[in-house]
DNA sequence: ACCTATTAATAAGG
DNA sequence: TCCTTATTAATAGGT
């Protein structure tokens, strides 16, 4: 239902097949909620996608629904052993679980570059998109964090050239003062800058660094 | 989608409740078989009418997934009662296993560039790198791939050629004959075109497809 | 079940 | 992912 119509089979191209996930996904729990509202029924949805990825839809209790239908399913069949069951039921989680161990292993192992030979060209092709796709991201989020490190690092480079501004003034001050001194009057001087008290903070303050100031010890290291 | 617009909540009209929950029924089961066939997934479907009868679809066995479901939901719930020795042992390989997953999901959502913010900008550099290494090496076997299968072209095209070459030979020389042939001799020359066969063979194998070319149809589609 | 005017979903492309 | 738009698909109401 779209620009084109299209033979239902599975899409080829990896990235037009997410995205058509994501729109039907989309699309089917829409429907699977209007059913459940405009007919009053219990609907229960699971969805993995490709990637292993679990959506669900329930329109009640996912867990009582799932009960009810186990309930069904067991008026259909014959009673076995729960025990057997089980285990069964425990064994074949394990080897699910490892099935998807070996399967992200080999999806790394292939965007590393590593297992390539039962590849045909399209899947190349295809496996070469889906690395750029992620380099490129990668690339952008990296751009981004360098950007904000640079401002980052101007912002407190402004704040030191500003002080150092200030300091040099006071600098400039002081030695006017002492120029203009005899004796008698720098004694007169040092008791007044005691007094003041303030300024000597100032300079303190001024000569450390920052408090808010403490992760200027982040290094970039580029290339 | 119809007739009238009509607000999603209960029809309350018994009838026209069932009659809907047939036709919406059908197109839900419908969507979902195609989400499955598209995209790959796997898909499990149960609806139970207001009146208790129950309906399901699954794109493969329904047991197993909703085995893999609940193992999901196990995932993200505390785990269950941990009381007996085999159970513990159970969750410790469960988990073991569950952390191998996670941690090469996460693997592979970094290198599709898709969970970035936690990561440093070494880190990011790193993760490119990685990320253009196994580029790189995709690229080179995609190349030679490439170059095998223009090989394979130019070779067969050659082939190809040089039958051309003989059969343009034999037209010129039937070409030739029928000028100097009266009536008689064309009759003559008809059935011996008949007794030799093998060149009415020769055109139909150079028409047609040649049986070791059944991989012909392998497309080339470049960035 | 079928019909069909109308609404909803969605494929392709940005 | 979101937006847009041309098209196809689903379906509400009626027969």
């Amino acid at each position: 239902m779209a620009r084109e119509k299209i033979q239902i089979r599975k899409i080829d191209n990896v990235t037009a097949r997410q995205v058509t996930f994501s729109k039907r996904r989309r699309g089917l729990f829409k429907k699977a909620e209007e059913l459940a509202v405009l007919c009053d029924a219990d609907v229960a949805l699971i969805v993995f996608s490709s990637s292993g990825k679990l959506f669900e839809y329930a329109s009640s209790s996912m867990k009582e629904i799932l009960e009810r239908h186990d309930l069904h399913a067991k008026n259909l069949d014959k009673m076995d052993q729960p025990s057997l069951e089980l285990q069964l039921v425990e064994d074949s989680n394990y080897s699910m679980l490892s099935k998807e161990v070996a399967e992200r292993t080999n999806q790394l192992r292939r965007m590393r570059g590593e297992e390539l030979n039962e590849l045909s060209i399209q899947e190349l092709q295809q496996l070469e998109k889906s690395i750029e796709s992620g380099l490129s991201r990668v690339m952008e989020k990296k751009g981004e964090r360098i950007m904000e490190e640079i401002k980052r690092l101007q912002e407190k480079g402004k704040q030191l050239m500003e002080e150092n501004v200030r300091l040099k003034k006071r600098v400039v001050d002081m030695g006017r003062r002492s120029m203009m001194m005899n004796d008698a009057t720098m004694a007169d001087s040092l008791n007044l800058a005691y007094d003041e008290g303030q300024s000597s903070e100032s300079v303190n303050a001024s000569s450390g660094p920052p408090q808010d100031c403490e992760s200027s010890d982040t290094s970039l290291k580029l290339g």
